[in-house]
Formats: structure tokens, C-alpha cells, sequence
DNA sequence: AAACTAAATGCAAACGATTTGCAATAAGGA
DNA sequence: TCCTTATTGCAAATCGTTTGCATTTAGTTT
């Protein structure tokens, strides 16, 4: 999804397009292959908005997430990471240990799940499939060192 | 892994069997189908052995994930759930939005997964197959209501 | 069985990421 | 340009988790 068709999603919803918010959508953007902490996605935007805060960070991601426009998840120790949503078809990613890239596939093993909670009166809700190594990008870098 | 063994491997490893960890793992195993948290286990482990504190639950929390004896996630607000690992088979896991319970299949589709990663010369280090839905038991509960 | 010693514990305090209250500011319509 | 309300910055609170340190305990050695 581009910027300008964000901006109008934001803009739709009722909220003002502020100058920090409109920062952290073009950051967003920016880095819309990679999931990011909040903290990186506030250091970015600085550069661009200097005077935008944390708080305000935060509070545009949660309401970005209630927009069905962000993406978020959770690293290994528990702090979140964000990432603007993929506008295609239902996919699964393959996230870089290194540097955080993300990769999306489309292939989905639903169906073979399907049998098996109906098997077991399993009322399927939704479900997650994830995989994690090192993008071809960063296994080059290790090798070369 | 029943109790007797989890004890065991905590002797073999050099840990001393304090009254609080043997109350830990018991109550661990009581809740072997559950992800728990931490201050759900440590209420529990009150009921047996009341001083234990919650410091101490999550130092030894800590210590027998290191011993790969316990399975640690996180919930959808990044609260830590644990439950001691399955001693079966590589599978993955159904679990209940309602009560938590966890329920295991063994279909993995790693071999699709492979082909996948091969394609993109992604390093497949680890995966991630997990459901979310409601178990048979609270789906009736609903239903009856 | 008493003494010993390192490991384990309890408590209070620190921690880090995230959230909240509130007064000041700014976006966008009138 | 003015007005109203949403949005912001700041400081403080929150919450789960971790850490420092003095005290206790398990398991070993006399
Ligand atoms: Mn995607
Ligand atoms: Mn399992
Ligand atoms: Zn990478
Ligand atoms: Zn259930």
C-alpha cells in the first residue's frame, strides 16, 4: 500500500494528518519490508519531524493497528515489533533473524489444518505460520567475513 | 515427561531439589495441557508450599528453559505463558483463545516449507505452526449457555 | 549428627517497554 | 481568522520481569 492511499485511509477514519503522524507513515513505508521497534521507527521520524515524541509514537501505532493497516508482533524477548500490513492475498512471511527483513510466500497449508481440528472439534479461529533463518542478503555478508 | 523424570533432570544438571521447586514442578505438570503464567503458577505453588515468592518461580522458570524441560510463549499483550514441553515427536500445537488448553497434531508441512526457503536461499533455522480457535470442551460450554 | 559451603531464596529496589493524566498546542472546519 | 476538538509532549504510573544483597537451605564433608 503506498503512502498517499495511507494518508487517505487515515484521513477517512476521521484523524487529522498531522505532521508527525504523516512522518511516521512515510517511516513506515520506508522500512515497510522490515519489522521495526518503536524506538527505531521514533529515531527515524526525528530525523524528519525532530520534535516527535515516543508517547505520540505509540499511540499512532495503536491506532494504525485498529486501522488493519499495521502489523504487529514480538521478538524473542517480548518487545514489540511493527510493520505496515501487505495488501495482497492471505501469505506467510519468513523473517530474517539478522536483519529483520521480511519475505512474504503464498503458500498456506489451511486445508490439510482443516481436516485436522476438525478431527478434534476444533474450532479454527485463526492461525499463525512463521518461519525464521537468514535472508540470502545476510548469509552473503556472514560468508564474506 | 512425567514428574519423577523432570526431577531427575534437575539432580543430573547439578540443582539442588528446593521445596519450591519440587512445588513448581508439580504444579508444571498439573498444568502440562496449559499455557500458564507466572503468577498463575506462583499461586498454585502457594497452595503447597506458601512461602515460595514469585522472584524465585522466575528464576527457576528461566533455569528449566534452559534445561529445554519448558516451552515459553507469549501472549497477544506480551505476557510470558509457559508449559513444560511435550517429550513426543517434532508437532505443532492447537491452543484454546478461551481456556488455554493446548492440544498437539503432528502434520508439519516442513518439506513445502524447504522448497520455499531453498527458492529464496532463506536459511531455514526454525518454524512456526500454531492455531488459535476454541477446543471442543469450551465450544460447548458456549453453546449450552 | 554437627559443621560446612555453594547454591538458592526473599525482599526491596531497579528495570524497560508501554500506557496514562493533564495542560498546552495545532488541524481543519466555520 | 477564529473556534472546537483532537492531538501532542511531558512527567509520572504501570506492569511484567530482573537484579543485588543479606539470609537460609540442600546436600556434602567431617
Ligand atoms: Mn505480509
Ligand atoms: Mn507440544
Ligand atoms: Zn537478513
Ligand atoms: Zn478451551
Amino acid at each position: 500500500m503506498k503512502i498517499h492511499e495511507l494518508e487517505k485511509r487515515m484521513k477517512e477514519a476521521g484523524f487529522k494528518l498531522t505532521n508527525q503522524r504523516l512522518s511516521l507513515l512515510s517511516v513506515l513505508d520506508k522500512f515497510s519490508e522490515t519489522m521495526v521497534t518503536a524506538e527505531e521507527l521514533l529515531t527515524e521520524c526525528q530525523k524528519d519531524y525532530p520534535a516527535t515524541n515516543i508517547t505520540t509514537v505509540y499511540r499512532n501505532l495503536i491506532l494504525l493497528e485498529g486501522l488493519r493497516l499495521l502489523h504487529k508482533t514480538s521478538d524473542s524477548k517480548g518487545k514489540s515489533l511493527y510493520k505496515l500490513v501487505c495488501s495482497d492475498e492471505h501469505h506467510h512471511h519468513m523473517v530474517c533473524l539478522d536483519c529483520g527483513k521480511v519475505e512474504s510466500f503464498d503458500f498456506c497449508p489451511l486445508e490439510e489444518l482443516r481436516k485436522i481440528t476438525e478431527r478434534n472439534n476444533f474450532r479454527l479461529v485463526e492461525h499463525n505460520l512463521e518461519l525464521y533463518g537468514v535472508c540470502s542478503e545476510c548469509d552473503k555478508k556472514i560468508n564474506e567475513e
